[in-house]
DNA sequence: AGCACGCCGACT
DNA sequence: GTCGGCGTGCTC
């Protein structure tokens, strides 16, 4: 008999005890009775006899005889549980694919095929001259027997039907056997370019850390060749045996990129994308773990496959919000894939245009090796930055009237214009249309918001409000503006402006849709719109070759935003955005409107771009107190009536008082009001990452005990992103 | 989170 | 008289 610690998925902070007649090891999946239901939990060790073991219960059923979870994986379940503390079994849920939860095997299964069956032959095959799709489907066949799944993504049900109708087709069974490191004899490396010189650096200084704990920030200007860096940096990894993990922002999984590498090295490539089917992203997960894939591609998710022989790590697009988690387990997989390096003694290289600040100040303090690529390759020319002053100027839908005449220039000229609204981290400043002064909270020198609801302003940074005023406490004009435009509202100015464009929009609401979104950027390079609004979306990864004007509308918001990272994020937006349009040929330029044409912050990314931007937004981190140079933990509340919301974090605060601590708040989240619910945020700083979190483990039982917390929802998110 | 138990309002 | 509203308490 064995008393066996196990993590079951619920929010509560403890493991259950169950026996067992067997002893188990850890990163088992086990169901055990909880409740009056059953879960399916995983085995973290033995545990000491009971207290009161009359109320332990038997685990029913054993589902593994490997663990899902190894050793690696496990520690880091731990880890994540500590450092977001948040619940072990809810972690050790998150981190297994979505049928290992429902209890699916996870040992390799058998395959189904296709093959011609053997009484085809040439006569019956001519009865099918006029089918020709069913034809086609003999002849691929008969090249080569194929998967089930494959089949179905290129005939329809109705072929298939037709010709197993008449017995032209048979099923059979490929047995399940693991096939350890097959690809390896498969490895043929293609012909490859010659690296330049700050490449070949980049490739030799991350092969000479091989089977080391090395991080690397590969910081490259768009277009200096970084996914040839990755190409020739794995190549000796791949060919020692060991497996490559690269992990890609959400948008930047296209079937082009896996095409390179699948291409480069000759082998199969595992791919897991947000809108993969539960089935092929288990065996994905199993493949990796069997070692029967070199090179796994994969989103934020992807972080957690199980790797055989790690060998390297790379997360492309370092900077990309989307490997932050928002909901449930708030991790970062870019901080994730530093501690999976750091277990596994792996190489991680982090590659990017514009890098994090976080990821900046590790490699300007050499705890990340810092490469740089500066130079375009093929000559490729830089898009021209400008600032346009709107001050007193005529603005209609959100757009100046002197820059209607530019775009106007370029639509006449036959080339595409891109007109960017930027939303992200939206909070009304409100700032004086005559001389751009901004109303700034005078203890913290930081805008205050504007809150429509309440008709106040408010200081996100230390919850101060006061009313709206009515005129520029600077120059005392009357003329205040708060509020940017809309997509939409902007769509229809445009299309009164510009009648004779074709437009576009490309947002999330309008690329909704599996293949929509390539459809519309083909549609584009085709020259079928001459006009493009967009937001976020137009950033990532697709190039514009037509596009010679790209307009920023609202950069005030960013500048001005209570979203501290804000402006980091428009400049990254904005270098990323002025690495897509043009070419060679046709270069761009880019126009800034903006109330705050002198603002240092945005003269300095136009003069000397992201990389001395970067630089000075560090400074300026440092000198208010933020993060990277601060630590935060945000605790986050909702409910239908703000009072309890607001009075639980007002509670909550109390057990966070501590010298070394910082707390802000409660205040109302940036979004206050979603989905019928009224949210707010308290914030906890401190220089040091340690006492923040000893502080918060300690105070969570209290604050989890607080009869309001079961009446709101209520969240942790350590070191976040996102204040909205 | 789920799920049961438990105590007060408008229905067959 | 019962069905069901959601408050609160527990899960090895």
């Amino acid at each position: 008999m064995a008393f066996i610690e196990v993590a079951v998925p619920v929010p509560l902070r403890q493991t259950f005890t169950y026996f067992s007649d067997r002893t188990l090891v850890p990163g088992l999946r086990v169901l055990v009775p909880f409740g009056n239901r059953e879960l399916i939990g995983v085995v973290i060790k033995d545990a000491p006899r009971p207290a009161s073991p009359e109320k332990i219960k038997p685990i029913k059923k054993i589902y593994d005889e490997q663990p899902v979870l190894d050793g690696l994986l496990l520690s880091l379940c731990h880890w994540l549980s500590q450092y977001y503390h948040h619940p072990v079994g809810e972690v050790a849920h998150t981190m297994l694919p979505v049928l290992l939860r429902k209890g699916e095997s996870a040992q390799p299964q058998p395959m189904q095929f296709y093959k011609v069956a053997n009484s085809v032959d040439v006569e019956t095959l001519h009865t099918l001259k006029r089918a020709k799709k069913q034809y086609a489907l003999i002849m691929a066949l008969q090249e080569s027997p194929l998967e089930l799944s494959l089949l179905r993504e290129q005939y329809s049900a109705s072929i298939i039907n037709a010709v197993k109708e008449k017995g032209l087709i048979e099923t059979f069974e490929k047995p399940a056997s693991i096939e350890d490191k097959s690809w390896l004899g498969k490895l043929k490396i293609a012909e490859r370019p010659v690296p330049d010189p700050e490449q070949a650096i980049a490739v030799t200084a991350i092969n000479q850390q091989t089977g080391k704990f090395a991080p690397f920030l590969l910081e490259g200007v768009t277009g200096s060749g970084k996914t040839e860096v990755y190409l020739q940096a794995i190549e000796p990894v791949l060919q020692a045996g060991k497996q490559v993990l690269i992990l890609v922002p959400e948008i930047g999984l296209t079937p082009q990129t896996v095409d390179r590498f699948r291409q480069r090295f000759g082998i199969e490539v595992g791919v897991l994308h947000s809108q993969l089917n539960d089935s092929a992203r288990l065996r994905v997960w199993q493949q990796a773990r069997d070692g029967e894939l070199g090179i796994i591609i994969g989103t934020r998710s992807a972080i957690f496959t199980p790797l055989k022989y790690p060998g390297m790590l790379i997360v492309d697009e370092e900077h990309d919000e989307s490997f932050k988690q928002q909901d449930g387990l708030r991790y970062h997989a870019r901080d994730l894939a530093v501690m999976r390096a750091q277990e596994s003694q792996m190489p991680l290289v982090m590659g990017t245009a514009t890098p994090s600040l976080e990821t900046l100040q590790n490699a300007l303090g050499k705890r990340y090796g810092h490469l740089q690529l500066t130079r375009r390759a093929g000559g490729a020319q830089v898009t021209r930055q400008h600032i346009l002053d709107i001050k007193d100027q005529p603005v209609r839908f959100g757009i100046a009237e002197g820059m209607l005449k530019i775009i106007r220039q370029h639509l006449e000229q036959g080339n595409q214009v891109l007109v960017f609204i930027n939303r992200r981290g939206f909070a009304p400043a409100i700032l004086c249309h005559h001389c751009g002064e901004v109303e700034q909270c005078h203890r913290c020198e930081r805008p205050f918001t504007v809150h429509r609801g309440h008709r106040r302003l408010q200081c996100h940074h230390c919850g101060a409000t006061r009313p709206i005023p009515s005129s520029c406490s600077h120059c005392h004009s009357p003329d205040l503006v708060t509020e940017g435009v809309g997509t939409e509202q902007l769509e229809q100015g445009l299309t009164q402006l510009f009648p004779n464009a074709s437009q576009v929009r490309i947002d999330s609401d309008s690329v909704r849709g599996k293949d929509k979104l390539q459809q519309i950027l083909q549609d584009i390079n085709q020259q079928k719109y001459q006009l493009l609004i967009g937001t976020q979306i137009l950033s990532k990864g697709h190039h514009f070759p037509h596009v010679t004007l790209v307009v920023v509308l609202d950069c005030d918001g960013a500048l001005f935003s209570a979203d501290f990272r804000a402006a980091e994020k428009l400049a990254q937006l904005i270098t990323q955005l002025a690495g897509r349009a043009g070419r060679a040929t046709k270069p761009g330029e880019m126009w800034l409107q903006s109330h705050n044409p002198a603002h240092p912050l945005l003269q300095d990314l136009v003069q000397n771009g992201y990389h001395h931007f970067a630089r000075h937004a560090l400074l300026e981190r440092k000198m208010a107190l933020l993060p990277p140079f601060q630590s935060q933990i945000l605790l986050r509340a909702e409910a239908v009536q703000a009072e309890q919301a607001f009075t639980f974090l007002q509670q909550a605060r109390q057990y966070l008082e501590d010298a070394q601590l910082q707390v802000m708040g409660p205040m109302p989240s940036l979004m206050e009001k979603r989905q019928g619910r009224y949210r707010f945020i308290l914030v906890a700083q401190a220089a040091h990452r340690k006492p923040l979190h000893n502080v918060v483990r300690l105070a969570l039982p209290a604050i989890a005990a607080q009869p309001l917390a079961s009446r709101v929802r209520w969240a942790l998110d350590v070191d976040p992103t996102d204040f909205t």
